[in-house]
DNA sequence: TTGAAAGCGGTACCAG
DNA sequence: CTGGTACCGCTTTCAA
């Protein structure tokens, strides 16, 4: 049997393929008695209206499109759920793609994203996107919200978290149980990342008074092998007097690199030193000892998003900051005082 | 300025709108002046055709629906990436949908996709799906693969991983170092995988004259918590005589979670005990020692499915068996003679 | 309260 | 080689 269409029902119905449109989407008034008739003549079909149709006369498709570097990596796969869970709500399809942030594999997608015809976009690739990518997409009138990708110059509402205010979070924690030595593990300071990350932790230690040590800062690499190495050349770097009592790691792959290098070396965290990470992947919850770490609001990133992408408000350039929080665990506790 | 349409660019190259449809299409022999005439009007309108128009058309969407139980998990995030980039190569889009296993989500979702009138479904969810899904699926026509997955009755082809292969080559490898007195930890047998595993386990153990012992056989819960349970009680059970000297972990993450056990225990792996484990997932690389494990095909599973979704053949009843392989890391090797 | 008809933006058949 | 035209399946006036 080929494809049940609305003027079947229509006629299974006795009235017309209007009616049928009306009582589909409520619009107009059907007698009870006629809209009766025509939903069990909907049930009986098994129809199902065709978007394709819809779309193409009201210019709605009830699909938005997810740009995301790597949907294998779990931040943005936790991301993509928030946003899924949102628009399955709402009725809505998501489309994902992954860019690897690939110019060439953003302009493709989003090419195909707009022949689609979407009802929104959500951008959470990378902070090096080509121009020509925001000129297709200025051009093209499709509603746009960026994720996690706090640019200036976007003409789009960015949402993002608070970076700044993690870090300074995560650092006051370790100052409130009594560390006044810590140090910092970075990726590499080219990334805005890692510049906000690093300003949270001054800050907050200005905030209680402790000296900005520049010699505690480490930074370079990336993934849990720079935070074994970053760990090594601490301790190589330090006698084990001068040893800092704690350290914020801005990124729990490096603070699970660090924690391996403890391990081998024989240093209890936190008895001797406390370690706090940041981002909570899923990993930080089963090392030994659990990390104690900094959780975005990925679920808050996504439904917003989401809600912003399909509000009614015009979109423009609004930077919307959400605040992490810190999810204490077991690899930081109060220094022990050497006296 | 309003959406620029085929119409627009059939009067902008002085033609009609059928001539342009054909060389976009590339139907049709149309003179190398007009198509020029016509590629350079595209060019200058920005022109990009509606893919919902000519999905009603030619009742074709260029988009497959992907269906898994959580987009969150690692497995099924790499079989996203691996359909995604498949569908980017042909210039489809993928819809993604993560259902939890939820009958109820799944329906609704399943609804929302038929509406879409995708060209194909890639059902990757749990096998306690509901009967409603299946009619539903049946009656509607559409193309349907099924991804990881391996049940009798699914009139759909089934691309799924040899786990019982897995095992095979996971316990040969044990024994090829040496090892005699292997363990196997499992998920509760009343799981179809763990069944498949511990049939691979005993076949090999067979294949090469080793008698398969009852009570090397661990089995209860999941994750890394039952993991650690299991080499707890192992440890408990047996005396330090006639503990294995390798023991094959049916996931990686119940491989993770003896590990963390023996650590504590101050336990030796791979000195004392070799420890395989299953699934590769990205914590298998980042433990210390780095795991060995048995990777699935994730990447082929993806591919594959999308093809033959995509494929011209009918879709019938036909399970395709991908093997997994071994990656041999550090947490295995051959075990010391205690003469 | 209901329906006829125009049209959304393409495609494809067929005539010229 | 090119164009007129009907039509894909649904929505939306507008008139009845």
């Amino acid at each position: 049997m080929p494809k049940v269409t609305i003027y079947d029902v229509a006629k299974r119905a006795g009235v017309s393929a209007a009616t049928v449109s009306k009582v589909l989407n409520g619009t107009g008034r059907i007698s009870p008695e006629t809209s009766q008739r025509i939903r069990a003549a909907i049930e009986e079909l098994q129809y199902r209206p065709s978007l394709i149709a819809s779309a193409l006369k009201k210019h709605q498709t009830f699909s938005v499109g997810l740009l995301v570097p790597d949907i294998t990596n779990p931040f943005y796969a936790a991301l993509a759920r928030a946003v899924e869970d949102q628009a399955l709500a709402h009725n809505y399809a998501v489309l994902i793609c992954s860019t690897d942030n690939i110019a060439e594999r953003e302009e493709k997608q989003l090419e195909l994203f707009l022949r689609q015809r979407l009802d929104g976009l959500i951008v959470a690739t990378s902070e090096a996107m080509g121009q020509e990518f925001f000129n297709t997409l200025h051009q093209s009138q499709v509603r746009v919200v960026f994720i996690d990708r706090v640019i200036p110059n976007v003409p789009y509402p960015v949402i993002a978290t608070d970076h700044y205010l993690g870090s300074y979070l995560a650092t006051e924690h370790l100052i409130e149980l009594g560390h006044r030595d810590i140090a910092i593990f970075l990726e590499p300071l080219t990334l805005r990342s890692s510049l906000e990350r690093l300003r949270g932790f001054a800050k907050a230690l200005e905030a209680h008074q402790i000296k900005f040590d520049d010699h505690l800062v480490f930074s370079e690499g990336f993934g849990v092998e720079a935070g074994y190495e970053l760990a090594q050349r601490m301790l190589t770097q330090k006698g084990p007097q001068e040893l800092p009592t704690a350290i914020f790691a801005a990124t729990d792959q490096l603070a699970i690199g660090a924690l391996q290098y403890f391990h081998e070396k024989g240093i209890s965290v936190p008895d001797q030193i406390s370690l706090i990470g940041y981002d909570d992947i899923q990993m930080a919850k089963m090392v030994s000892p659990p990390l104690t770490t900094v959780a975005q609001p990925i679920t808050e990133l996504g439904h917003q998003a989401f809600e912003v992408l399909l509000g009614t408000q015009a979109l423009s350039a609004t930077t919307t900051l959400l605040p992490p929080r810190v999810v204490v665990r077991s690899s930081t506790a109060a220094p022990h005082l050497q006296s």
